[in-house]
Parts: structure tokens; sequence; C-alpha cells
DNA sequence: TCACCCCAGTTGTCTAGACAACTGGGGTGT
DNA sequence: ACACCCCAGTTGTCTAGACAACTGGGGTGA
């Protein structure tokens, strides 16, 4: 805290400098859990910021899960670590990469065909659509995950089937080829049980344990490109979630 | 928006009034998806507030998903609905209760035990120490949904078992009989198979698709004080989740 | 026609204060 | 011993501005 420069030109924000130099002092430890971070007050005279600059410094910390706030009393370094965030959309890639595993995926089948009733509805396209199918087995360090079926709508990007090679990460190619970028997503899991094409696919035998996962991704503002459904082994897959902090946060980290 | 008379010397904060202001013209229809809210500027003028204060206001609406801002351009009614929140720490029986379900239990066993390993571990216990473990069927209008065993040391409220009634709500009892207030809590889920004693107390064939849930539950500063295992019918059961909208969030409506 | 510039409108960041509400500890008075 | 008050420290809310960065549209000039 005493050594830091703020970099008054720089294009990082303030605020930003100040959050990314106490989760720092967290993460190496010289900021322990359940200790109080700096005050508002305090950070305000010792880095000569407004109050209200260090304090959403402060505040950008708890919406990361990593401090909380006491009114009356302190700012504090949260016991819980998990720093993870399941909230964001990620694709398998992200994910698995995240996880530091190698991700990669054999492609089944990849066509053009109308939008069936179900995809229609979460895409919102009228029922004589055409969508681009992708049907792909997933895989992580060789071992197969999940195999998973993707429907995009075929006016966004009527070229994918050449320019995607199916192996690579789709949401990368969105966004690098078509300047789509998906933003958010609503999901619904299920529990089920494996039938015998993805028994046989996955290497597994019929009926154990899979998660069903249907997912729809939109881009900012709220145009539906993408319908997704997905199972994944149940015997290599968990869902793991940080819940709760329901409320109080203010401004996060996201000033880039 | 023009007929909004602020109480400016109510307990509730101003950004809330504003915040609760807009949500209603946009629940009921008013303010469009898509269409831009009232910028800044103009909330600022036209209810005589200070331009930090509108921005809280619309930043909250960001947070609660119904709203996404853009710079240079405005902030927009976000397209997509599903206020819900599964992002809340929620007991069975609020979740049911807001799902608009009767929920309750029947009670299977409760008594006092040394804690096991596993949940040694998630509750930071020593291996001596005891805990309160209680296993209930969890019911929803009359359907058994899942089975639930519920560890809480037993320090922490040792005449539980006479205070509380197992058919009624433990955060509940918990919240007002010792002022153990549930805050945050890690959760995972796993796919798996029924086993038979599963199968019996659930009304299903063993070998049948169910959630395991695996939770553990934190007060205001980290303390763990409940580690929960739960098995849950595949077949009535789904998991919803919005994702995304990655960091950008301010200050949300936890205001009061 | 097209590239460029400029401008009004908007959000992002920041300042320097103010008062309210709450916490916890110390002191005072009974 | 105990209740009460007061006070310093802290976060929550709010004001009234400022400049930066970006968007989109209109106008200008080549």
């Amino acid at each position: 805290m005493e050594s830091l420069n703020l970099d008054r030109h720089s294009v990082v924000p303030l605020y930003f400098q100040i959050q990314q130099h106490l989760l720092q002092d967290i993460r190496s430890g010289r900021l322990k859990a359940g200790k109080p971070l700096p005050s508002e007050e305090v950070i305000s005279k010792r880095l000569r910021v407004s109050r209200m600059t260090a304090r959403q410094a402060l505040k950008s910390l708890c919406s990361l899960g990593v401090a909380y706030s006491q009114r009356g009393k302190g700012t504090f370094v949260s016991e819980i670590k998990l720093e993870k965030n399941f909230r964001q959309v990620q694709s398998f890639t992200e994910e698995m990469e995240a996880r530091g595993s190698r991700p990669h995926s054999k492609l089944i089948s990849s066509e053009v065909v109308p939008v069936g009733e179900e995809a229609a509805l979460a895409l919102r396209l009228p029922p004589e659509e055409k969508v681009i199918r992708i049907r792909r087995v997933r895989v992580a360090d060789a071992l197969p995950m999940g195999v998973e079926t993707t429907c995009l709508p075929q006016p966004l990007c009527p070229d994918l089937l050449d320019k995607f090679d199916p192996r690579t990460s789709l949401y990368r190619t969105l966004s690098q080829g078509y300047g789509i970028h998906i933003v958010q997503a609503d999901e619904v899991v299920e529990a089920g049980l494996a039938n015998s094409e993805e028994a046989r696919l996955l290497g597994i035998s019929k009926g154990s344990p899979v998660f069903l996962f249907t997912r729809t991704s939109y881009v900012q503002g709220g145009q539906a490109v993408e319908y997704v459904k997905s199972t994944f082994r149940g015997d290599r897959y968990k869902i793991t979630n940080r819940l709760g902090q329901s409320g109080n946060d203010n401004s996060s980290g996201g000033g880039m």
C-alpha cells in the first residue's frame, strides 16, 4: 500500500489501479483473511485520491467476493477463496483452458438445416428460417467429455462452415470473424441418463448419469445468436457455484 | 417518470426510490425492451438530484440484469427478462415459495454425532468436534423432491433439536433463534443415480437420474456454519442460470 | 460520392466536500 | 456493577461540479 505509485496519466482508471494493488496484497498474504482493508479515508489520504475513488476500489473488491463491507466497522478480507467465476459466459474452450486442460473437438456433423420448433422459440426465428447446426464431441486432455449440438441462425454467419475449423473455439471465430461477441446466456441444467448414441460417442455405458445443458446465448442488447444442447459425462464433470452476497455489491473491476 | 415525487426525508435512499420507479416502468411495459432509459443528465435535471445519484439508480438496474449501458450511447432496457435470482443463497423453503409451491419436510433422523472427515474439512472443525445431523425428505406440493442431510457444528446451536421443528425452515430458525444469518454458500453439483435408499424415500426406481448437491454455507465474514449433502430428483428438478455481463455492474438495489 | 471534421449527447472517471447512520470503546454517573 | 452518554472511526448517501472518451449524425470540402 505504501509503495504504490499511481499513474495519473494512464488510461487505466485510478480505482482500478488501486483495486489491483489491494488484490495483490490479498493474494500474496500481506493482507490476511478477516483483517480489515485500509479504510476509504486512509486510502484517500495516502494515495491522494478522493474518497469516492477509494470507495470504488473497495466496492469492486466486494463484488469480486474477496472482501465485504460492514457499515460503521470497515471493509474486511473475505475468508473464502474461490475467485473462479462460474457466472461468466465461457465457451468449453475457455473453461477447459482456465482449468489447465487442453481442449479440442471431434466433428460429428455440420450442416444447414431448417430451424426446429424448439430452437426457433429460443432464437426467436420464424419457423421457415435456416440454421447452421454443428455437432461435436468435446474432448479435454484426450478424454471425451460431452456431446454438443450448436444451432446458429444462418443469415448471421452465412459462410461459417467455410471459415470455421470445428476443432477450435466457435466463440473465438464468431468474435474475430463476425464481430459477434456473446456477453450473456441463459442456461438450464438437467440430470439425465446417457442414451445409446451418447454412450457410444463418450465411451461410457448406456444409462450412465449425465448432465443435460440447454443454453441460449445473447449479444449485447439481447439478440439471441446461439442455441446449444449438450450432454456431459456425470463422472468427469462438476458444476461449482458461489451463491449469495445478495444485493449490496457496488461497481466491480470492469473498467478496462 | 414525470409523476415521480421523491421523498427526500425518507430513510429509503433516493437512488433506490428512482431505481424502483424505473423498474415499475419497465415491468409495466411503459419502457419497452431495447428502448433507452432516461439518461443520467435527464434524470438528474428532472428529479433535481445530482448526476451521481441518477447514475447509481441506472447502474443498479444494470446489475439486476434488466438494463445495460453503452458508453457514448446510453442505457437501454434489456430484451431478456428472467429476473429470477439463482445467485442468491436460498433455502429449499424460500426457493419453493418463490416458485409458488408449498414446501414441507419429513424427518428421517436427527442426532448429535461426531463430525465426519468430509464435513470437518468443509466446516474447518477439529476431528473430535460434534455436529448436529438432520436428515429430511424435502417435499413440495405433496411430491417428494429430494433427500437432504444437514450438518451444523453443535457448539453453534446446542439446543437446536429442541427449538427446531424439522418440518419448517432451518434457515429461518437459525436466523430468528440464534442470529445466524447465512449470506454466502459454495455449492457443487454432480449428476448421479439414485441408490436404493434414495429411490425408496423419493418413490422412484433405483438408478434414476438425480442431482447431487454439496453445499457449504457461510455467515458474514466467512465462518462456515452448515454442510449439506442432498439428492434431488432429476425428473422434477432443473437448475436455471443466467451467465454473463462480466464485470461492469455497479451498486445494486440493496440499500434498505 | 466520399472522406473528414465538428458537435451535441452520453457514459466513464474523478474531485472535494457534506451529513447521516452505525460500531465499539471509554468514561461518567448512579 | 451497571446503565448511559459521548466520541472517534467507519461506511452509506448525496451534492455540484469537471474533464475524458466515445457515438452518431450533419456539414464541409475535395
